[in-house]
DNA sequence: GAAAAAAATTAATCATGATTAAGAAATGAA
DNA sequence: TTCATTTCTTAATCATGATTAATTTTTTTC
């Protein structure tokens, strides 16, 4: 729960009352490899975030292959945040990918919080800040390098996570097929 | 400014006098046709609104091409967020598809006004919910859909954007050539 | 309303990355 | 320590959409 606290601490300026007014509301879960915290089509209630561990967003496409959307390591936030806020049902699937551990909150008690701590506010504001920015880094990598470009653009940014993750995944979230990923690393640069 | 103020009502009960200390920041803009806002390299210092008109932000990819990143028409935002926030220069432009009236906020004046007002706060939060909302869509589209799909699925869902830029500028947000569009365009569905 | 500029179309060729189909290597379970 | 499952690799063929180049259509400007 320190962890969380300390998180937060380094985005705002915040009083231990309001922060544990909000870890209140969390709930510690662990999940195994492989395990569900969310399956499409069913109602979406929670955010998650990830204190130890990894986990996968993703989608099954009309072929009936897994798209991954995003992954989550310790210290971020994963969540379905169409179906959270939209109160639809979820198109995302949520999933361990690690055994983890994760603290929970639900949406209803988070909008609660949202009315009385400009803080919580303010914290959730500069996640999603962030998390708008790198979106749209996302897209402008798709717009401007080819597979090969964007593996190793990866590989070099993020070489610590390569370790955690099959390379069909990292393959599925770069947007191509793992027969592709590994053509590509055979390849001399 | 009536509009701008309307549209924040809709987001969030605030007063008016919170209102007003935020429209008091803000500064009117007209744009003609193919000015531009913000150009790459510079230094970004303002988030605009929409009021009247259409604008786009790009960037200038490796061959030299523009690739359209995002879209604003009336009661919208748009900026450079990552230039804005880590105080980089811009990687964007931002320039009118029309001849358009914007306001326009600097980033620092809306920081300072987050300290103060949980409303403008949660405000943002909920433009910035929205737009991962959008962001999270577009990546699922462009996993999911072929060029010909993307173009049809965009047309069903905004006709009446259709008729307000040109085709080629849709072709590159839509992240392929204008001749493929025009291809696209061409062949019975 | 003529000339110029901007936007859209067409068609041929080309390249990136998908698909299919084996098989090899690594990991995990009994 | 063997069997089974999961993950990764290789290679051939195929499809989507890029590139190039020319032409037509539309819009703007004088």
């Amino acid at each position: 729960m320190e962890e969380i606290k300390n998180h937060i601490r380094r985005f705002v300026n915040i009083s231990d009352k309001e922060l544990n007014a909000f870890t209140k509301e969390l709930e510690l879960q662990e999940v195994k490899n492989k395990e569900f915290l969310l399956k499409e089509g069913t109602h979406s209630l929670h955010h998650y975030f990830v204190v130890k561990g990894c986990l996968r967003s993703f989608f099954i496409n009309k072929k009936g292959v897994e798209k991954i959307v995003n992954f989550a390591i310790e210290d971020w936030w994963i969540s379905d945040y169409d179906s959270l806020i939209n109160k639809t049902p979820a198109y995302l699937n949520i999933q361990a990918v690690e055994d983890s551990i994760v603290l929970k909150i639900p949406q209803e008690k988070l909008e609660a919080l949202f009315e009385t701590s400009t803080n919580l506010n303010s914290y959730f504001r500069k996640i999603l800040e962030i998390v708008r920015i790198a979106d749209q880094k996302r897209v402008q990598f798709m717009f401007n390098m080819s597979g090969k470009e964007m593996y190793e653009h990866f590989r070099d940014n993020n070489p610590e996570f390569m370790q955690r993750v099959p390379q069909y995944m990292l393959a599925s979230y770069l947007g191509f097929t793992p027969e592709f990923l590994s053509k590509v690393r055979g390849l001399q640069e």
